[in-house]
DNA sequence: AGTGTTATGATAGACGGGTTCTTTTGTCTA
DNA sequence: TAGACAAAAGAACCCGTCTATCATAACACT
């Protein structure tokens, strides 16, 4: 069987050994000059490297990550890329891995069908990975009994905790929390809800944290109504509470997109956002697509989740061990489409 | 020296030969196995598969890749992954890289300073990757001059051709044709232009449209305006015009975000969308933010582009070889922003 | 008994980089 | 001129997977 050629003309990628070759060297030798060790003659090393360049050589990837047992690259795994906080979350790993010198393997998961962490994580498993990290936007259906992989860091970014796997996420329920305080320090009883999908583990943790600041100030809580996260879903939901509730004061949606539809329909409707009806979002993420954006928000620093969520799904040294679950806190952030009450 | 233990309780990534040694087989046939070939006993597969659960064996990607030379990834470097353009191109990569069964590789680098696209080769190359995708945003000091690296397919995502590397991009000249075409058919000939930062190689292109057009039909283009993209520039940018330009008919905004500013600045200061001044947009981005979208624009097929950009950096046998340059048309996305002249 | 088939093991080598150990070469000193 | 010592370079081997030979059983079918 014919042996690969040695790299007159072949085909394959170039070796130290061809490099070695080229310059009559051992491939040690060369080895030396590409990392840099002392010991190599300055003439040899000059001829080394000369050969270096002219064949184009790269180290392999494969080679030295079997040597090392490390791959400098994290895994990370969502269902659909252009989802803002799946976007965000990327962004902030990123540049959280770059701090590390360390990549990040993508992969992108179905967008619609449901997927299981056990197939997530068999398929980042195949991949070169130090850690893996898993983008649960909706619920997994093998979420309680999932063990992650033994030997390799694994976190899923979600607002469930889970008894084996470290959680990170921005504080979807937190949130809530802010906005709703802000509402009432203004005389807001009758605040409407308007969420996103129930599919959405963020709005699950959205809506709870807005009905159970209702429930602790005894105030029944009105239907709260779904949306798909679009403007113009929030902008239905806006049309159909600004005809059918007469009583409520403040709109809260589950993020700035459906606020955003929501005003427009309320001013459409003939009421005057936040004179007769306040309203407030999530993400703030209406900056580069709204002039004069008014609306006050709640922001997330993604980059925080970012590094959090990176850290330990790659351990540097000691942090390793211990199942916790992070909840990153947001900011608020008051703007004008809030004021308080008349009465 | 201490050789490393043979995993009875080592922190070792277990490999074949520890399962063999589990399951009482030579690695030979736990070879097989893994890779369903026949020739084993039932009985004897059942027990190999057995310890493999056990031990959480994953077959190393190290040793499979250097052993078979390929990494079934591909790199992609950007600069910012927030941007618009970048995310989407993401988006689209990610679904063809999906049909191949492959991971992309992502390196994001500074989302600030410029960088050459030596240094993101050689970056990239460092890591595990079948083939190089470059997002070049903005020109590289080293556009003219670059060689890609031999032996891996590289593909540019740009407008500009490049000799010896292929490059791939919606046609972001093409689109302000489309546009102009439909403002001149309806009856517009003073139509002014709120392009992007002029560093940006998309801003480049479509306001050579916007002017060639012009040119083309002897009218004398006024100054064009620059923005940054964001809704509040070209709300001032609109602002600006509306106070100053009494003969503009048309507005032309390099993207959607500024032009729903512009639209926003219009009206703020009297003037009517579309009856007095038609405005017209790039990408189609708005539907998510913005309730009862109407803004005439150009919709561009994103993961059409990323299937080619794909395809062209890991070439699937035969493909290989031709540097080409291609140019993915936009379809024009008529609404409610445009109207016939008066005149 | 002879032939063929199936199951498995033993051994080795390729892939490319890096480490460790050993050998060669060169220089300086007594 | 011999001995000491350091610098330079080479040889061998490991990492883990896969494949390519052989070799050796056990078993079935004529």
């Amino acid at each position: 069987m014919a042996r690969r050629p040695s790299n007159d003309t072949g085909s394959r990628p170039v070796s130290m050994a061809d490099v070695a070759r080229a310059a009559g060297v051992s491939q040690q030798t060369v080895s030396r000059v590409a990392n840099g060790l002392p010991n190599v003659n300055e003439q040899t090393r000059q001829r080394v490297q000369t050969a270096m360049q002219e064949l184009g050589f790269r180290p392999s990837y494969a080679g030295r990550s079997l040597r090392d047992g490390r791959y400098h690259s994290v895994g990370l795994c969502v269902n659909d890329v252009t989802k803002f906080g799946n976007l965000s979350m990327i962004d902030g790993i990123a540049s959280a891995a770059r701090e590390h010198n360390c990549a990040i393997t993508l992969v992108e998961m179905s967008k619609t069908e449901e997927f299981s962490l056990a197939e997530a994580t068999r398929r980042m498993a195949a991949l070169p990975v130090d850690g893996i990290i898993i983008g649960m936007s909706r619920m997994a259906p093998d979420f309680e009994t999932f063990d992650p992989l033994p030997g390799i860091g694994t976190v899923i970014v979600t607002m469930y905790a889970h008894p084996r796997v470290t959680t990170v996420d921005s504080d979807h329920y937190g949130c809530s929390l802010l906005l709703m305080d802000h509402l009432f320090e203004l005389g807001h009883e009758q605040i409407r809800y308007i969420g996103g999908p129930s599919f959405s583990v963020d709005e699950q943790f959205r809506r709870a944290g807005w009905q159970d600041v209702l429930e602790r100030n005894h105030i029944e809580s009105a239907e709260p109504l779904e949306g798909d996260w679009s403007a113009n879903s929030g902008y239905e939901a806006g049309r159909y509470l600004a005809e059918h509730d007469r009583t409520m004061t403040a709109i809260y949606a589950a993020n700035d997109q459906m606020a955003n539809g929501a005003i427009a329909a309320l001013r459409d409707s003939g009421l005057r956002v936040p004179e007769d009806v306040s309203v407030v979002g999530v993400d703030d993420s209406l900056d580069d697509f709204v002039a004069h954006n008014e609306l006050t928000t709640v922001r997330f620093d993604l980059h925080q989740r970012g590094r959090e969520v990176f850290e330990h799904a790659v351990p540097e040294a000691g942090t390793a061990g211990k199942t916790v679950a992070i909840r990153i806190p947001g900011q608020l952030i008051i703007r004008h489409t809030t004021a308080a009450t008349h009465a």
